[in-house]
DNA sequence: TAGGCCATCTGGTCCT
DNA sequence: AGGACCAGATGGCCTA
């Protein structure tokens, strides 16, 4: 793409810049507008036709004259005051500006470049939703969330991790999960609920001698769309190739219509086919990470060893309402999950809030 | 085929 | 003046 930019543009630039070393007051471009007189423009002389020019090409050549060759301008301006000196009333209002085929081309290289600069920074606007995408509980290298529901789902990240900050207490994972999902798109709530509600679970039964390890004890919604996937594979009823997540085409699977209540009433909805083990943003004890993408591997593994390794597996002390997604169907589930560690070796997100863990952990 | 999402082009506006 | 930013238009792709 931009080998071919520059290998259009180019030519283009070299040929204005010589034009350009000929001088300003390039004769040849008053001798192509000589006939007309430069006082005289009308519409038509924005009409005319422009050699190989597209529809947008002609567009351009004709309403970006404002701002180009004010050599030209100025030298059609001069004629003008000649003709006038000799009589004639001077015109008012904006002048039309002849579009001289030199005129044209260097507006067309203009705007082609402004059309690099544009492609440019929209892949940088996209590099940093992609990033975004990274941080957010939900993330899956093949399934994206698309940019609106990023961008939501992340406002609502934000705020509910300020409310728990602010509360100072474990929050209520039903009002997390309605918190997160909020105003999002119907499909990525049952994504998004269905994240948190399935870790919660892995995290609520899984045996502590495989949990031991790698539990997060005080984090009662912790998010890892990686046991995510693995639970659905390893389900009895997972098919590959069927039902997967498509974000984007909101197809998630059959038994995976309709909102999943935050209380948990589908016991065994097949989970998104997740194949990027990217995302324990709510893990507050060692998943919250907003910069572990920069981190090499050894760091990020580094860190999940920090944070989980020697914790001890314990449920919240209050009251959360894991009830119906938990004890429901978190056993069931929970067969099927395979040890975190698993899971976390596959972590490419670093925790480093250690603040914020060890303000959970008190 | 309709609808959602996306990339790109484009012109306008603002800023440095 | 040039670049950044923005929003509208357009067309392609994908899925239900």
């Amino acid at each position: 793409m931009l080998s071919r930019l520059f290998s259009e543009v180019l030519p283009d630039v070299q040929r204005l810049a010589a034009d350009w070393a000929e001088g300003n007051e390039n004769e040849d471009d008053k001798d192509k507008v000589g006939k007309h007189d430069p006082c005289d423009l009308d519409d038509d002389d924005l009409d005319e036709p422009l050699e190989g020019s597209s529809r947008a090409e002609s567009e351009m050549a004709g309403d970006d004259d404002d701002d180009d060759d004010d050599d030209e301008d100025d030298e059609a301006e001069e004629e003008c005051d000649d003709e006038n000196s000799e009589g004639k009333p001077k015109k008012r209002g904006p002048k039309k500006r002849k579009m001289t085929p030199a005129r044209a081309e260097r507006s067309k290289v203009r705007r082609m470049k402004a059309n690099a600069r544009e492609r440019t920074r929209m892949h940088d606007l996209n590099s940093a939703l992609d990033n975004l995408r990274k941080v957010v509980p939900c993330y899956s290298k093949t399934q994206k969330l698309s940019k609106i529901e990023t961008l939501r789902l992340a406002k609502n990240y934000i705020l509910a991790l300020g409310e728990i900050l602010r509360n100072g207490k474990r929050p209520d994972v039903v009002a997390y999960v309605q918190m997160l999902c909020k105003g999002l798109s119907q499909p990525t709530t049952n994504l998004v609920a269905g994240c948190l509600q399935l870790n919660t679970r892995n995290f609520l039964t899984e045996p502590c001698a495989e949990g031991a390890r790698f539990h997060v004890p005080s984090s009662p919604f912790s998010v890892n769309p990686y046991s995510y996937r693995c639970s659905r594979i390893s389900s009895p009823h997972y098919q590959p190739g069927a039902g997967a997540l498509n974000v984007r085409g909101h197809s998630y699977g059959s038994g995976y219509e309709g909102v999943y209540p935050p209380g948990g009433t589908s016991p065994e909805y097949n989970s998104p086919d997740y194949e990027a083990p990217h995302s324990p943003p709510v893990c507050l004890n060692g998943g919250l990470s907003g910069r572990q993408q920069e981190a090499p591997e050894t760091d990020r593994n580094y860190h999940y060893s920090m944070h989980y390794s020697g914790l001890t597996t314990s449920r919240p002390s209050h009251s959360i309402p894991y009830g119906p997604s938990g004890a429901r169907s978190g056993g069931a589930q929970s067969e099927n999950i395979p040890p975190f560690h698993d899971v976390h070796l596959h972590h490419d997100r670093a925790p480093p809030y250690e603040d914020l863990n060890a303000f959970f952990h008190n």
